[in-house]
DNA sequence: AAGATAGGCAACCATATGGTTGCATGTCAA
DNA sequence: TTGACATGCAACCATATGGTTGCCTATCTT
């Protein structure tokens, strides 16, 4: 139980920073991404992506396949879910993901009459 | 749009550290406590405490309500739900949480032959 | 009215974090 | 086999972060 707590940890720190999260943005459109392919469109150096994507591996976010010379990445959605559950108890998952739409529905009409 | 990912990045910032995740796990359990309730049994500073609770309000992770001089916390879920549905789309839902099942009851068994 | 109680604000400090540069390693292709 | 390409490793630097201490404000209670 604490081993996960300590887990979980590492996910967290890993989803804090704005950029690793567009790598896993990335990866969710287009799975299985090399380094290389990351590393265009993010402004940074490129160790400053291996960094990035070393943390999210560590993590368990992202889980690697060597094929040759280039390191392909897949993005791995189960400590996501693990932090859904942690706060979001299964009976109450209908009343959240009601908010939820009602929220991006407002948000989506308050856009519309934004330029009128 | 980019001013929701903003939004998010306080979020995900106020879930970066343990202390304030605990804090999150108090609340889940046992919603509306004060300050003073909060940080019994978290081992720093009540500044501390309330710097972390802060950010929690800050990011729109616990919502406040004043009762006289105490300042009561509630849990709000939506924007963890949030997180899952950037990088969880709806038609996997089922099979990630088998996979989460799966790991879970590993997790236990596992345990059950850690001492014979 | 006065002390006790619940909380806020600000300055300060040590460490964690994200970025860079420079160099090394391993694999493909001509 | 040799040069180009994909990635790894290490040292270094500026800033962000989490903690402390000290003092202030507001609201109960007697």
């Amino acid at each position: 139980m604490v081993a996960y707590l300590e887990a979980m940890d590492k996910v967290f720190k890993a989803l804090a920073d704005p950029q690793r999260r567009l790598l896993l943005d990335r990866l969710f459109e287009c799975d299985g991404l090399s380094l290389k392919d990351l590393v265009e469109g993010l402004d940074i150096s490129r160790q400053a992506v291996a960094k990035h994507l070393h943390l999210l591996e560590d993590a368990g976010l992202v889980v690697i396949h060597w094929q040759g010379r280039v390191k392909l990445h897949y993005l791995n959605p189960i400590p996501i879910r693990q932090i859904h559950d942690r706060w979001i108890s299964k009976f109450s998952v209908p009343r959240v993901q009601a908010l939820v739409d009602l929220a991006r529905d407002l948000e989506q009409s308050g856009k519309k009459g934004d330029e009128p």
